[in-house]
DNA sequence: TATTTTATATGTAATTGACATATAGATATA
DNA sequence: TATATCTATATGTCAATTACATATAAAATA
């Protein structure tokens, strides 16, 4: 098995980021662009905040470096091209690590909220 | 009402970062110093890894620049002198906000993963 | 005496985050 | 037609954070 998380560094069990995966999830489920997965994470309720749009076009073209990530030019339309990705077999292994460890993060956070409760 | 979490810059709706709010907690069940923090934080389950020393000591001094801790010399012991630190009340406003900044986190990570789940 | 434990602290390189800016094609508006 | 806005990608930069190593020193133990 490939060792995609020391490749990338992400989900070794260090406190996560979030950009990362969300953009992962989000070539999951439909080949896209850096645009729409702006807009997307803007309308999706994934984050808190709105995504800085240069961490996003940084984030794609390090999971393309890496090769979690694969991208065309498309200029069939009318508007300027894009630069459609699509996510790869080592793709969706780091996205289900990144699951992995979203849910043991999720689970310190409940471990937290209920000893602040606790003591409250 | 003092607006501690910009003070501060962590709660604000970024990505939070755990150690800090994990050491405020912990501060806010008993008075203690750097050391035994670690110790606490390496036992308890909060984080998923152990946390680094040399982080934990720069918090503190830095919780205690912002006047979220106060600290003490502890020289009656007959080991090395402790630097003892107690929250004070912006401290504990400054761990309410963490706690609903928490809430939130753990909330979008739900999301994350039912959406993860979906399309499995 | 030497090593380990207790205890605090700094140095530093890599990564991430936040914010601004650059570039450019396409479309709408004044 | 000129200008502004929308679509789209990308880079520059500073500050904060992380990870890892190292420094210092008192006290306890082997």
């Amino acid at each position: 098995m490939i060792d995609t998380a020391a490749k990338c560094g992400c989900p070794s069990g260090r406190t996560p980021r979030f950009l990362q995966p969300c953009i992962l999830l989000l070539l999951k489920k439909k080949k896209s662009y850096g645009y729409e997965i702006i807009e997307n994470l803007s309308k999706g309720c994934f984050l808190e905040t709105q995504p800085d749009a240069g961490a996003v076009y940084r984030i794609l073209r390090k999971l393309e470096k890496d090769e979690f990530v694969k991208s065309t030019w498309d200029t069939e339309d009318k508007r300027p091209a894009k630069r459609i990705y699509k996510i790869t077999t080592d793709g969706n292994k780091l996205l289900d690590q990144w699951a992995k460890s979203i849910m043991e993060k999720r689970d310190s956070l409940n471990i937290f909220l209920s000893n602040y409760d606790k003591i409250k």
